[in-house]
RNA sequence: GACCCCGUAGCUCAGCUGGAUAGAGCACUUGCCUUCUAAGCAAGUGGUCGCAGGUUCGAAUCCUGCCGGGGUCGCCA
């Protein structure tokens, strides 16, 4: 396996490469923007070590890639820290203490940095001038919602391909996980910086369209008036297919009532998955999900003879054989028998066992499509490629990995995001559903009933690799369980506090441009400075959530920010002269607001990254 | 049998890709509304990070082996 997680040193590369391109420009004229404080503090660690070594403390070529400038745990630390004299003790041959001291001289003499000191076995703790804060402060109101924009992927082409799911009929509950994860993925790369195309791949290709086509057919005499009883057991039996069988029978008449299948099945089967194709781009419009590539299996790969392509390509580099595949060991598969088959040689790239590419029926698998179809993505300009599945398909990601290895020649990588499983229950008791009964909580209803932004920051509030329980009573409560209601407040009392403000100073200026004039000094409390401080570690959550594909992270973060506002806000009412709009005085208002305002913004920003709402007011 | 994921407070889960004294919500105990919307806040109780080794200045995090739970395993998609 070689996927993104299990690479050590991806990880690492990246992080140095931005950190050493990231070099503060100042111009006179105008306003430094602070974006990222622990980029340009690690560049402000780079230059101090080169001044070390250029005065010959330090000897020459230490590896600084290990070295991190993060927020320390305890505040009473500073307010940022530095492993940087542990991680280079050993290349430089000297005790960490001994690195910490050259390094705590010299990044104290920095303009920005008020004192530094050395704790624990060699942390060298940095306490920023208040000044940086209020300069955040500035830039954030200058950068309004593009605070958190980062450059970390260069510009480079992403492909996300998600939901994916097969064109049978309406989507259920459990394909909105890897829709949102999907959703939310797609924006975090976007945000820092990657070029990101959202693609969904139409699997039309393969027996189960034929069986829709079926089971419309069944509609179809049923709207002719045909007596024509229950829906036969293998068929699809849910009623969203009768207005498809209805308009069928509207336009058609009686003409393939008694006609043979032949006559009527492609037929049936286009109209059928172009009607289930809208009603799921319906449903993932009302979760707010918009892709924008539909790639069809059978008309875009299939049909198109790639399948043919890839293979023929296979077969140049001799990964195509005709085998006998063992039989799994330690189940024992009634019907099994061995059998020649076309096989790829996916064991040459980290695989298991070589996978078979034909059906013996002669037409490809599900397989062999699949990897033309990356090929595909591929050839289209895409050297990342992300695919968001559920877990039930784990067994499926090292074949597809090898394929696109094989493929490429190694110049793309796949990364495979896994979502887990979603519990549904109801007040504890979990709800059954079968698809082919036709008893399945369709994702519509649960948007319509609780609202797709509860769907969506639900989804998010899990890693995706861990199982998510999603009860219907707790989410229709939307009670204080609910913690998308807890971050929307924030954002709610936000809008609330400037109401406040007009209420009481009817000629205020409130905007942005304005608030960012505001005399900043008067930010002075620790609580105030603090919220600052926190909101300084936005950029640094989101490139580490994309870094990952992990933005569950940014729904944490958003949660752990409003409690920090929340609880400063909750001192207004225990001490009025700590309140946000103090009708006394003008100008501390508008400081205050304009504190109030980044939270705004950067609640709204990471919200919207999540395709949630950014409520105005809740009541 | 093989592969993948998970195991952290009574419960549900985070833990910033190896850092300092392991965090939050729920639950339980105790306070805060003549209100900048209390859908909120403050304090307290609660931990052998599944077990055992290893790697190093340092491990919940990385490696190995076990234990427990889930998922998957040729011609379904």
């Amino acid at each position: 396996m070689a996927t993104t997680r299990t690479d050590p040193s991806r990880g690492r590369r990246l992080h140095r490469r931005h950190d050493r391109s990231f070099r503060p420009k100042r111009t006179p004229t105008a306003l430094h923007l602070l974006m990222n404080i622990f980029a340009e503090f690690h560049a402000v660690l780079a230059k101090s070590l080169d001044a070390l070594v250029a005065e010959g403390k330090l000897p020459a070529g230490l590896d600084l890639s290990r070295a991190v400038v993060e927020p320390p745990r305890d505040i009473t630390h500073g307010d940022l820290s530095t492993n940087a004299a542990l991680v280079l003790s050993k290349g430089a041959k000297m005790k960490p203490r001994d690195v910490a001291e050259l390094l705590s001289a010299k990044l104290a003499a920095d303009p920005r940095i008020a004192g530094t000191d050395i704790a624990g076995p060699g942390f060298v703790n940095m306490k920023l001038k208040p000044e940086i804060w209020r300069d955040l402060a500035r830039s954030i109101l200058t950068l309004g919602e593009k605070f958190g924009d980062g450059t970390m992927g260069g510009g480079k082409k992403v492909n996300v391909e998600y939901v994916s799911a097969n064109p049978t009929g309406p989507m259920h509950v459990g394909h909105c996980r890897g829709a949102v994860v999907g959703d939310a993925l797609a924006a975090l790369l976007e945000k820092t910086g990657h070029d990101v195309t959202r693609e969904y791949y139409i699997n039309d290709a393969g027996a189960q369209v034929d069986v829709l086509a079926r089971s419309v057919h069944h509609r179809y005499r049923e709207a002719l008036g045909e007596n024509v009883g229950p829906v036969a057991e293998g068929l699809y039996p849910g009623d969203y297919l009768k207005p498809v069988g209805a308009a069928l029978a509207t336009e058609f008449g009686t003409k393939y009532q008694t006609a043979p299948e032949a006559e009527w099945l492609t037929l049936f089967r286009e109209r059928a998955i172009a009607a289930m194709m809208d009603l799921i781009r319906e449903d993932l419009k009302a979760l707010g999900v918009v892709h924008k590539v539909f790639s069809s299996e059978k008309n875009d790969i299939v049909g198109k003879g790639r399948v043919n392509e890839a293979i023929e390509y296979l077969k140049s580099r001799d990964l195509v054989y005709t085998g006998v595949l063992e039989p799994p060991k330690g189940m024992k598969p009634e019907d099994w028998e061995p059998r020649p088959q076309m096989l790829f040689r996916a064991t040459q790239f980290g695989d298991d066992v070589d996978r078979p590419l034909a059906k013996s029926d002669g037409t490809w698998t599900y397989f062999a499509a699949d990897m033309a179809y990356h090929l595909d993505k591929y050839r289209r300009g895409f050297e990342r490629l992300i695919d968001v599945w559920g877990a039930d398909h784990g067994g499926y990601v090292k074949r597809v990995d090898a394929a696109v290895k094989a493929l490429s020649e190694g110049r793309a990588t796949l990364e495979v995001k896994l979502c887990q499983m979603v519990n549904l229950l109801d007040k504890g008791e979990p709800v059954k559903m079968s698809k082919r009964a036709g008893t399945f909580v369709t994702l519509r209803d649960v948007v319509d009933e609780v609202g797709a932004d509860v769907v969506r920051f639900v989804m998010l509030t899990r890693k995706q690799d861990q199982h998510i329980d999603f009860d219907f009573a707790k989410v229709r409560e939307q009670s204080k369980d609910n913690p998308v209601f807890y971050v929307q407040y924030a954002h709610a009392r936000h809008r609330s506090a400037f109401r406040q403000a007009k209420a009481n100073f009817a000629d205020l200026d409130t905007s942005d441009a304005a608030l960012a004039k505001a005399d900043l000094s008067r930010i002075g409390d620790a609580d105030e400075l603090a919220l600052l401080r926190m909101l300084s570690g936005y950029p640094r959550i989101l490139e580490a959530a994309a870094e990952a594909s992990e933005p569950h992270r940014v729904a944490f973060w958003l949660y752990d920010l409003a409690s920090t506002f929340h609880a400063l806000w909750t001192r207004g009412n225990a001490d009025p002269s700590l309140r946000f709009v103090l009708p006394e005085d003008r100008e501390t208002t508008l400081a205050r607001l304009a504190l109030v305002r980044n939270v705004g913004i950067t609640v709204a920003s990471g919200l919207r990254l999540l395709g949630v709402t950014p409520a105005e007011e809740l009541r």
